[in-house]
DNA sequence: TCAATCATACTTGAT
DNA sequence: GTATGATTGA
């Protein structure tokens, strides 16, 4: 290589890298080392998501360019001159000639595969490079594990003896098949419950173990029940195949499957992708390791992003072994660590970095960042659940007062449950908020209903969702009629569908056979209606000859209202995913997408709302003010991690994902009782607490000893929160002041519990409130089953009531 | 066949 | 405490 060659590729690398001056330089290398194994160690809030965006964009715009030796055009002087001049100043008009000179095979967008976990994130990747780079990043295959492997199976499974029509059974139709098998073998659902076997199941699929490998196993080592779990395993698969169904596992198995045993699809998507990324690898599983090592096992242009210490779904099969061992995988690997964090100030990171630095079986790194040293982490023990949920409210108000808008903050709690406390406390202080998990739109009964509708006309052969219809509205067919049924269809290796249809044959479906051929006829109807309709116009018609909307507006209270709605809601969700012009506007392409689909409810950012979750579901999230709470040992920590030092672990990982997301305070609370599933018991502070420095943080309340006639728990009044602090500012809401209250002692029912009907307000509606007196609706705005009132009162001025709490309340004049 | 009552259990959760 | 499911009785 002679002088201007090196000259050149030296100018070149420069020149390209003034595309990305915005970015530090370890995450420039990050974009511009696209070549060959790399491993991305990013830290939380290094930048994650805008390496991946701009490598994308990099290998779209350069290919190689920016990571070779190679000249692939003979050069000149004054080229090599130009691309040093423009590495020193660009000069945006003369950008074309310096791409047109950098570019090393540039890649197109559909070489590229990017793969998520969630929807969300590949939505996300899709919609930013769209806005970097135009509509040719449309083409570019960000997708998650699942709706990746589906597009590759409906191509080719039939190649390893499948149908390419299958249909997806989620999680609760897998529960639904082990349990009708475990009834059939007559085995125990305590000494087998449904979701243990479904794990190990999983866990089996996971290693890639089939039934008789997995039975052998186990008959050697004399484990019975495990044998016992082997046979239902081996039902189950038959169940599946019989169905034409596949389980969440199995997109990804038999993906991995087919790319194992056929070469020539193997050597198709080896060829298409040049480039692999995968992000958050600290949560794949060993299925989606075989197949990224599949499809990058080619050019070995595999790029993989992840955070070993926010690595938080081992129960669910996530090794975290992939990410620690990536190195050693792949020889000549290269490895960045991001760990300029831009997200927090210096004293939260140095507490999560304080508290991570206790696990063994990591990689290591310690975030920085240059925003400042920041307020100190606030540690508050409260008397109990009630106390600390006031405790948090209050301090959100007095952030508000000062100017923190409610979507500025967030509460993370380790389970679901203690949101109950957390929420009765808002609603009492009319602060707005919202609570992410929960059921989800696409698990609600009716909705499944429906889709379990089109699934048996878009495939008769699925028994189970038939099942699950064929009385929905009731229609006079029992457990009994259809399990005679089902002993026919086993018999006769007949689809239940095909039995129902017959069922004048059959002399034990004699008494039935009316309501069963009414019943397929229906369907037949329906089938043949499909393809003269419109989707959402079709899925009316099924909602109407099904009898399903008709049974709900004859019930036609609270709840069959609200169900009414969430069927009227999934036409929307057919609108929406028509004019998402998708590949495959069908049925079948519907029902594909709804089955990878959980969160198309999407979270609307505008809302401004306090956010209550999980610690799980904030991972990827950030808020100027969190607060974690419940942070006691046995509950996080939760009791199963006490002894076992992996669990231990990823409890630590946990909170160091729940500590990082906030960007400039932090608050942690714990209570010294707690009542938890009806029982209250005393709590000691978390571990992970003492781990914190306490240069960084401050400790309010700290336990020490107390009376304990002060803490009663009765009487008027908030009479929790025996300490100042907790109730931050002097002129809380009135209601607060002098509650209504029941003569008895109790505490206040839940008002979710009250079943009154909600009153139906609207903007410019006169209401009168029992404590507020009399004013006028500003605004409704619907909440989870709630909704937030705004109400203007002439004596007291504006207020904000949560409908349900404040039901009782309020009469509309 | 359906509704009501009782018993039980229950981290975390994307696809 | 609550949601879910299974059993029982009408």
């Amino acid at each position: 290589m002679n002088d201007l060659e090196k000259r050149f590729i030296e100018a070149r690398t420069r020149a390209i890298a003034t595309d990305y001056a915005h970015l530090n330089p370890r995450q420039l290398e990050g974009v511009l080392t696209t070549e060959g194994p790399l491993l991305l160690l990013a830290g939380a809030g290094s930048g994650k998501t805008t390496v991946l965006i701009n490598r994308v964009a990099n290998l779209l715009r350069y290919g190689r360019g920016s990571d070779t030796d190679e000249i692939p055009l003979p050069i000149s002087r004054d080229e090599v001159e130009f691309l040093e001049q423009y590495a020193a100043r660009p000069d945006p008009e003369q950008r074309p000639l310096m791409q047109y000179l950098c570019a090393v095979e540039p890649a197109r967008p559909w070489e590229v595969l990017a793969i998520t976990f969630t929807n969300k994130a590949a939505n996300e990747l899709k919609d930013r490079l769209e806005k970097m780079l135009g509509e040719e990043a449309r083409d570019v295959w960000a997708a998650t594990f699942h709706s990746a492997c589906v597009r590759i199976l409906r191509r080719d499974i039939d190649k390893i003896g499948f149908d390419r029509s299958f249909t997806i059974y989620d999680t609760d139709d897998s529960k639904r098949v082990i349990k009708d098998i475990l009834k059939e073998m007559g085995l125990e659902e305590k000494t087998f419950p449904v979701r243990e076997v479904l794990s190990v199941i999983s866990n089996a699929k996971d290693a890639m173990m089939m039934p008789e490998e997995f039975s052998q196993l186990w008959e050697q080592r004399g484990d019975w029940r495990r044998v016992r779990m082997g046979r239902v395993y081996a039902a189950y698969n038959r169940r599946l195949r019989d169905a034409n169904a596949l389980d969440f596992d199995d997109i990804i198995l038999h993906t991995v499957e087919l790319l194992q045993s056929d070469r020539q699809t193997l050597e198709y998507y080896r060829n298409k992708f040049r480039y692999v990324l995968i992000d958050e690898y600290q949560d794949t599983n060993h299925m989606q390791y075989m197949l990224a090592s599949l499809l990058a096992g080619g050019r070995k242009n595999i790029c993989v992003v992840g955070d070993d210490d926010q690595s938080i779904y081992r129960f669910r099969g996530a090794n975290i072994e992939n990410i620690l061992s990536f190195e050693k995988q792949y020889a000549g690997a290269r490895t960045i660590r991001l760990e300029q964090n831009y997200r927090s100030t210096q004293n939260i990171l140095d507490a999560a970095n304080a508290v991570i630095r206790h696990n063994v079986g990591r990689k290591g790194k310690t975030l920085w960042t240059e925003n400042g040293a920041g307020e100190v982490v606030t540690v508050k023990t409260c008397f109990n659940e009630g106390d600390e949920a006031n405790y948090v409210v209050g301090q959100i108000m007095m952030n508000y007062r000062r100017g923190v808008n409610w979507k500025d903050n967030a509460v993370l709690y380790r389970m679901n449950a203690q949101s109950n406390a957390l929420e009765y406390a808002f609603k009492r202080n009319g602060v707005p908020y919202k609570i992410i998990g929960g059921t989800k739109f696409f698990d609600r009964a009716e909705v499944k209903d429906m889709l379990a509708y089109l699934c048996v006309i878009n495939n008769p052969t699925d028994d189970l969702r038939l099942r699950r219809i064929v009385n929905v509205p009731a229609r006079k067919i029992g457990a009994a009629t259809m399990d005679k049924a089902q002993v026919i269809a086993t018999e006769e290796s007949l689809p239940l569908m095909e039995v129902l249809r017959r069922a004048g044959d059959y002399p034990q479906l004699k008494a039935s056979t009316g309501k069963l051929t009414g019943f397929t006829e229906m369907i037949d109807e329906m089938r043949r209606q499909a393809d003269d309709m419109g989707l959402v116009e079709f899925y009316e018609y099924v909602c109407r000859r099904s009898g399903y909307v008709g049974m709900l507006q004859e019930k036609n209270d609270m709840e069959s209202r609200g169900r009414l709605e969430n069927v009227e809601e999934l036409s929307s969700s057919i609108q929406a995913f028509l004019e998402n012009d998708p590949e495959n506007p069908t049925l079948s392409g519907f029902l594909d997408e709804v089955a990878l689909y959980t969160d198309l409810d999407s979270q609307e950012a505008g809302d401004n709302c306090v956010t209550l979750m999980t610690m799980h579901s904030a991972k990827g999230l950030e808020f100027p003010s969190v607060f974690v709470v419940g942070m006691e040992d046995g509950l996080f920590p939760g009791n199963r991690a006490m002894g076992e030092p992996e669990e231990m672990e990823e409890e630590r990982r946990l909170c160091y994902v729940a500590m990082t997301r906030a960007k400039e305070k932090l608050t942690l609370t714990n209570a010294r009782q707690r009542m938890l599933f009806g029982r209250t018991t005393p709590c000691m502070p978390s571990r992970f607490l003492k781990e914190i420095p306490e240069e960084n943080m401050e400790w309010l309340g700290k336990p020490e000893p107390r009376p304990t006639s002060s803490w009663d728990d009765f009487g008027d009044g908030p009479a929790y929160a025996p300490q100042r602090e907790a109730r931050p500012g002097t002129e809380r809401p009135a209601h607060l002041e002098r509650p209504e209250r029941p003569a008895h002692p109790e505490r206040p029912v839940r008002p979710a519990a009250v079943s009154a009907p909600l009153l139906q307000l609207q903007p410019g509606d006169g209401v009168r409130h029992s404590a507020f007196g009399q004013g006028m609706v500003l605004s409704v705005r619907p909440m989870g089953g709630d909704a937030l009132v705004e109400v203007a009162f002439d004596r007291v001025g504006t207020k904000r009531l949560m409908l349900k709490a404040a039901g009782a309340h309020l009469v509309k004049l």
